[in-house]
DNA sequence: TTGTACGCGTTATCAT
DNA sequence: ATGATAACGCGTACAA
């Protein structure tokens, strides 16, 4: 079914069925009518290759994301696909695994794909190949997730939000913070917040106890675990992320510990499921699907009123200090 | 850029350039060389629009899916998205809100977009205007999750997997189960897990106690806690999903109940974080990742060697009861 | 082994 | 207001 059939069927030329779906007031209402119902009728669908090919638009974003099974990305990715729908355009979400090859066969296909814009969170802005490529064509990208002077990005202040969380439970009392966190050096985020820790510890003039490294999320409760027969005297744990605070509160009980009353455990994401666990998770609430709306938002001004598209056009999104159920003062046991 | 300039570049045609992407073995080592030099130097990229365009395949995949806020549907996408990625397939997922216009929307723009297969989560079936669509065209589909005589479809047996679960309860002794479900006439998963928890109920020879519906999941909590007051014999409480069992543990809570001691809450899908929580969640685990994987599997299969795809192709895949901390024998209390 | 030329379905320019 | 037609970039007969 094509353009030419309809035409063909409404007894038109194939430029009035055009202009018929691109320009409707510039065709007369009983033309446009005939059209229509012809197109209906034959459930005409027009193509998107050959409008693709001749406009040199495709109306479709690329989106690379790590996984999708930390739901920070998949509500970051939700809020692309309701805003992309409302604003008239297509996704093609990449999963790189958090490697940089991945990512750049990623963007590679992307590019031949003709997307007008990408999305991306990339390990780290410094040092990724796929940037690199996608910087020397001209088409425009946001940065999710991510945070660097040099490029366009949509994020929240990492640093500041991690001392923030750090000094919350200062105040409860806490003398004793430990930090849970993936690899330090897979993200520039984890480098941030980790960064953020330092900052909130010095500042509450407590000690700086190790950090606590788990390398792969998978088992991380077991890693949490051993860590935690070794460091004895924390009384609270800050965790990099809220899937790893879930794994941090299932070591501590696994432990012997009760959350929150023998140890406090905090998260950073916020993710929607953490207030509905029991204990409901203290955490960092970055708004995800807003990350996921503001990115796709500045393509779109850029693509439509060519809005400039640099550094500059960062957006740093606001977080909140979300207390809950599994932070409390610490408890004080009367011997 | 295009084969054009990199025809010129290279000296050759550019029957020449496209033989030496799509037929490398057609075409002589020396001026392959030349012009993969060529080609890498001015950074080639074929292009997809043209080349769909021309060959009427575009090696795309549609996905429809409610919403990404579940991680069940998360879980198949990754599934879906990983293995797309292994057999050089980009998918392109639409998420619909269980409503029927979204999906028939979604259905209209990949079929535009020229996909060569899709992938479906319908609310129902038997009365789905996009599928329907779907059907009218040639283009293979499959359903996932969904299960129907009429469609090939890649699914677990829901009913018999529910009354397992109640068999396992009515085991441990639980004499009072209640059911706690979204809206059962949303969707046909909703209906056949009822089911199976009528049949289960029959097979034990329990009462069947009244079905606790939550219309929204998003205040599921308040919803379900306030049944609670009502259903005051209930020792166990076997949930639609995983998402509503997380919930129903919080309400308990909130009630005064322990889970499993008071109260053992069952959910179902599986989700890779119910392990981690704490409880755990026992569930009826359905290999989410799979069910993308064999969906789309199936469609290249269909595509590559036109093995036929018609309700007789259906997967009924294997769930597993999962069981763990959130379920336990009911507490006899010794007054 | 390599090159020439047509057509995929659409939009946009130019006539009418 | 409508129609004829060129061009978008590619793959593939067919010719050389």
């Amino acid at each position: 079914m094509n353009i030419q059939k309809v035409a063909q069927a409404a007894g038109v030329s194939v430029a009035t069925v055009s202009r018929t779906f691109n320009f409707p007031d510039k065709v007369s209402a009983t033309t446009r009518a005939k059209v229509e119902a012809a197109a209906a009728r034959l459930q005409y669908v027009p193509n998107a290759s050959a409008r693709s090919l001749r406009t040199q638009n495709t109306r479709t974003i690329g989106v690379l994301l790590p996984t999708l099974n930390n739901p920070v990305f998949t509500e970051c990715l939700q809020g692309i696909a309701e805003t992309a729908a409302e604003r008239g355009f297509s996704i093609m979400p990449f999963t790189t695994a958090y490697t940089l090859d991945q990512e750049l066969e990623a963007v590679k296909k992307l590019l031949g794909f003709g997307v007008e814009g990408v999305i991306l969170v990339v390990s780290d802005p410094k040092h990724s190949p796929a940037l690199e490529l996608l910087q020397s064509t001209n088409i425009p990208y946001v940065l999710a997730y991510n945070w660097d002077p040099d490029h366009p990005c949509v994020s929240v202040n990492n640093q500041l939000a991690f001392s923030e969380i750090v000094a919350f439970l200062a105040d409860l009392g806490h003398q004793h913070i430990a930090m849970v966190s993936g690899q330090r050096h897979a993200s520039d985020r984890a480098q941030q917040r980790y960064e953020g820790f330092v900052k909130g510890i010095e500042q509450a003039r407590l000690p700086l106890l190790p950090l606590i490294e788990v390398p792969f999320i998978d088992n991380a409760v077991e890693a949490i675990a051993q860590a935690l027969q070794k460091e004895r005297t924390a009384t609270a744990l800050v965790c990099s992320n809220d899937l790893m605070a879930i794994r941090a509160i299932r070591a501590a009980h696994l432990c012997g510990y009760q959350v929150p009353r023998d140890m406090s455990v905090t998260g950073f994401d916020g993710v929607r499921l953490g207030q509905d666990l029991t204990p409901s998770l203290t955490s960092i609430a970055q708004p995800n699907a807003d990350i996921g709306r503001h990115s796709l938002e500045l393509l779109i001004q850029h693509l439509t009123q060519r809005a400039p598209l640099h550094a500059k056009a960062s957006l740093l999104l606001t977080h909140q200090l979300q207390p809950a159920e599994s932070s409390a003062p610490p408890f004080i046991p009367h011997d």
